[in-house]
RNA sequence: GCGGGUGUGGCGAAACGGUAGACGCGCCGGCCUUAGGAGCCGGUGGCCAGGUAGAGGCCACUGUGGGUUCGAAUCCCUCCACCCGCACCA
């Protein structure tokens, strides 16, 4: 019968082809009484081809859009590149190549998977973040941070990575104190640099996490990012000085039991309280030795505490006792005053230091278990106040900052993790920064109608710790917009992340040359409802973005406190069990697998190879499952359609449905409820394609007992419920049987009538364990069922004998008889 | 160390506290074929039983050990393994 044979390579491009001739996938700005849905996909770095990551991420987010538009919603689905950025200039640096040149071949090698893989996009919204129509308005809201006082320059030890030749935010240096692009160990620096104000909004960025829908653990990846404490600011007085040290504790209650003080190496006065003195030289060789060392080295937690004393005391402020001064790597410079009050008896640290360097343990909380020091927990004041002691140490706290605000002493304080972010970098590729700096008037904004300013041609890519901007005269050298007297641009670019920390935002307007957007425009897309994209930027670019966000909508540029009310995080695509890469040889490529088995058999296959969050290996077997599931579709839908002129599926009258028939329609709304479930409450795509499989295997059972109409309403089902993933082969199928296009039906809903059926299988149990399956109807009564299931013969011969003690009946389900 | 997650057949995985293993892969068998690495149908935990039958029955099983419940992969506690994040943050 058949020597019908599914070919993607006729039915894709067919397909593709009308979706681009009638733009099919174009949404406009203009409201229309649906509901609005803005489904995005991480936007892609266009660096060689797709991965399996880019199939996967657009195979869901291609999902999420077929669907919400066929549930009725107007849906905007854009994309975009990500273009400027470091792997395009270090591989203009080895050849020559202009970045621009590099980057365009790699965008038009992603235009064209993407047209291939047929993902529904609104391509008259994109753009890639290096045209100068993007970059003109990063430039733009770059000064209205400014203008905000948003954006600031400063002098500080930043991060610079040696090897990539340019300064780094912290986000963008590992743990290890590495990197985070190329691995090399970071250096610091002191140099003026341009910084984003990141910090003023730590508590909204941290409180508004409650209320979007977000994976749990990217939520506690920002959260400890920010890494916000309370405590107090103490201030400790060197008298001998007449220095005032502040320093932040979180634990004002123990202030009693601190018995020495510590700055860290960096501390700008580290030399000064010791200059002239017999510990001058051994202070200053264990400062250099510090500074010296790597992150990596300092920051082992188990590594034995270091540091010398600097001969000087500081009064403690609620006693007034000389407590003395060390210096010790373990204290940071880069969080709170980068001094601390030390408490041997109350802190693990501060104990291992006292009982390296032989100093006094106090105890000022009691321990209710009565353990040894130091203690961490809670407990009542000890040995320290008559006006505290007994209290419990919250309390007490509370009263302490209390105390020493009336007393001018200190106060209740925040301290945060969260640094500033650093936007420059001494690189060429990338957005200039529309600064002038003249040496009369100072930093000047680049005048709004004089933007963008164009990143000029160089010839020279190699970074000499400048940018490769600074060499070009013409170009640098320009009058002072304010007084017109001789001036010099910033030569720096700006973080690609600045790039792509607005992008989502440009989209809705993509196409307005007089201002970043249009406000109303925005309010009629934002929040972007779902986002989707690698957990790997759970801090960098999902913290920036919301940090803009805040930002403009506080300049009344739009509406949206958030950018991304909804986030699915994916898991990786994984060959042999190990993350793909070319030193591991196993990379493989979706274009592979688009050329031997189509479009629809890759991105179905990606979708069914488990939970989207998880991490999943490639299987070229699996593929050829898939496949064979879509050809058996297109096979029966080709096989009914030429059997004779297209019924309209929609008219099956149930109450006249009997035998196979009725089997078969039962099992199509069966599978709508259950892919229209797994669809809108969650991402279980996996089991929304079983649910099709089952339906079309359904039919093949059915091939010679059912008939012709309820086979086509039942494989026009399957084709309707498989577009959101495989829309080709969908699209031919509906087409062959129907004659209409299937992204322009409703999506189908299950008739709750075929969903229920008039009998079911009454599972029997005793004491818990199946001893028989009956059919039952599905309108008898607890009772009935219970006589039902003590009928059945093997249940007798298990309840003989015995006393029936208790009978659970649970109606459509089972019924458990308890015996003894 | 702290926080979070995962653990189910040979494999990827399903499963509102109610028939564990849907769906797919692999494997075995049959049909169709000149042929088939195509297609279609069936089987696929163990043990026992069954020869023309209306064919079944029993047991085991969701990392470990316990608990709650008529009933637990699912809820609670213990432990183990692996993965992820944070980690001298005062």
């Amino acid at each position: 019968m058949s020597d019908l044979r599914y070919d993607p390579k006729a039915i894709e491009p067919k397909w593709q082809d009308v979706w681009a001739r009638e733009r099919t996938w174009e949404v406009s700005n203009d409201p229309d009484g649906r509901d609005s849905y803005y489904v995005l996909e991480m936007l892609p770095y266009p660096s060689g081809e797709p991965h399996m990551g880019h199939l996967k991420n657009y195979a869901l987010g291609d999902a999420v859009a077929h669907f919400n538009r066929r549930v009725g919603r107007r849906v905007l689905h854009p994309m975009g590149y990500d273009a400027f950025g470091l792997p395009a200039e270090n591989h203009a640096i080895r050849t020559g190549e202009h970045p621009r040149d590099s980057t365009q071949k790699s965008i038009e090698s992603f235009q064209r998977q993407f047209r291939q893989w047929g993902i529904s996009i609104d391509w008259t919204r994109e753009f890639g973040t290096h045209e100068p129509r993007y970059y003109k308005w990063t430039q733009w809201l770059f000064l209205k941070l400014c203008e905000r006082g948003l954006a600031y320059r400063k002098e500080a030890a930043v991060k610079w990575c040696p090897n990539d030749q340019t300064v780094l935010a912290n986000e963008q240096v590992t743990a290890e104190g590495t990197c985070e692009r190329c691995g090399a160990v970071v250096e610091a620096r002191q140099l003026e640099q341009w910084f984003f104000r990141i910090t003023d909004y730590a508590d909204r960025l941290l409180d508004d996490l409650d209320g979007i829908d977000w994976p749990g653990n990217v939520k506690v990846m920002q959260r400890n990012w920010i890494g916000r404490s309370e405590g107090a600011e103490v201030t400790f007085r060197c008298e001998q000085l007449g220095i005032d040290y502040p320093v932040f504790t979180t634990r004002p209650d123990t202030l009693f039991g601190a018995t020495f003080f510590v700055m860290a190496p960096e501390h700008p006065d580290v030399m000064k309280l010791v200059e002239g003195t017999d510990r001058e030289q051994s202070v200053r060789d264990y400062v250099n030795h510090a500074l010296t060392e790597s992150n990596e080295e300092r920051g082992a937690a188990d590594k034995p505490k270091t540091g010398v004393a600097l001969g000087r005391t500081v009064t403690n402020p609620v006693n007034g006792e000389q407590i003395p001064m060390y210096v010790a790597d373990y204290v940071l410079m880069e969080y709170g005053t980068g001094a601390i009050m030390a408490v041997p008896g109350h802190d693990e640290r501060d104990f291992a230091f006292a009982q390296a360097h032989g100093l006094p343990v106090k105890r000022v909380i009691g321990d209710p278990e009565g353990g040894e020091l130091p203690y961490t927990g809670d407990g009542p004041l000890v040995d320290s106040h008559p006006d505290f002691d007994g209290m419990g140490n919250r309390a007490a706290l509370e009263a302490i900052v209390a105390w020493l605000d009336r007393e001018g002493k200190g106060h209740a304080s925040v301290n945060y993790r969260l640094r500033d972010w650093l936007v420059s970098r001494q690189r060429y590729w990338g957005c200039p920064i529309p600064v002038i700096h003249c040496p009369a008037c100072g930093t000047v904004p680049v005048p709004e109608e004089d933007l963008p300013v164009e990143l000029p041609d160089v010839t020279d890519y190699k970074p000499r710790g400048k940018s490769p901007l600074a060499a070009v005269d013409d170009w640098v050298n320009v009058p002072c917009p304010r007084c017109g007297g001789a001036a010099r641009r910033d030569t720096d670019t700006l973080d690609t992340f600045v790039d792509s920390s607005w992008y989502f935002l440009r989209y809705c307007d993509a196409n307005n040359d007089d201002a970043s957007w249009d406000r109303r425009v925005l309010a009629e897309w934002m929040p972007v409802d779902q986002y989707i994209g690698g957990v790997e930027h759970a801090i960098l670019h999902l913290l920036y973005a919301r940090f803009f966000t805040k930002a403009f909508a506080d300049m009344e540029l739009l509406d949206a406190q958030e950018p991304f009310q909804a986030l699915f995080t994916q898991g990786m695509i994984t060959r042999d069990g190990a993350k793909m890469s070319k030193s591991k040889g196993n990379v493989i490529s979706p274009a592979t697998y688009v050329d031997r088995y189509g479009a629809d058999t890759a991105r179905c296959y990606i979708l069914f190879i488990g939970p989207p969050d998880q991490d999943a290996d490639w299987s070229d077997e699996g593929v050829e499952g898939v496949h064979r599931f879509l050809a058996r579709l297109w096979r029966v839908g080709a096989e009914l359609a030429a059997g004779g002129a297209p019924a309209a599926a929609e008219s099956l009258d149930a109450t006249r449905l009997a035998g196979a028939d009725l089997t078969l329609v039962r099992k199509a709304h069966w599978a709508i409820d259950k892919v229209t479930n797994d669809m809108a409450g969650r991402f279980a795509f996996n089991t929304a394609i079983a649910a099709a499989m089952e339906l079309v295997n359904e039919v093949y059972r059915h091939r010679e007992s059912a008939g012709e109409v309820a086979q086509r309403f039942a494989v026009a089902t399957a084709a309707s419920l498989v577009f959101p993933f495989a829309p080709h082969v969908a699209s031919e199928v509906y087409e062959l049987l129907t004659g209409a296009r299937v992204w322009e039906q409703p999506w189908p809903s299950a008739d709750p009538q075929l969903l229920e059926s008039d009998t079911f299988e009454l599972v029997c149990q005793v004491n818990g364990k199946v001893r028989d399956r009956v059919p039952a109807p599905a309108t008898a009564s607890r009772e009935e069922l219970e006589a039902l299931a003590r009928a059945q013969p093997n249940v007798q011969a298990h309840v003989d004998g015995h006393e029936v003690v208790k009978a659970v009946v649970v109606p459509g389900k089972l019924v458990n008889l308890v015996v003894r």
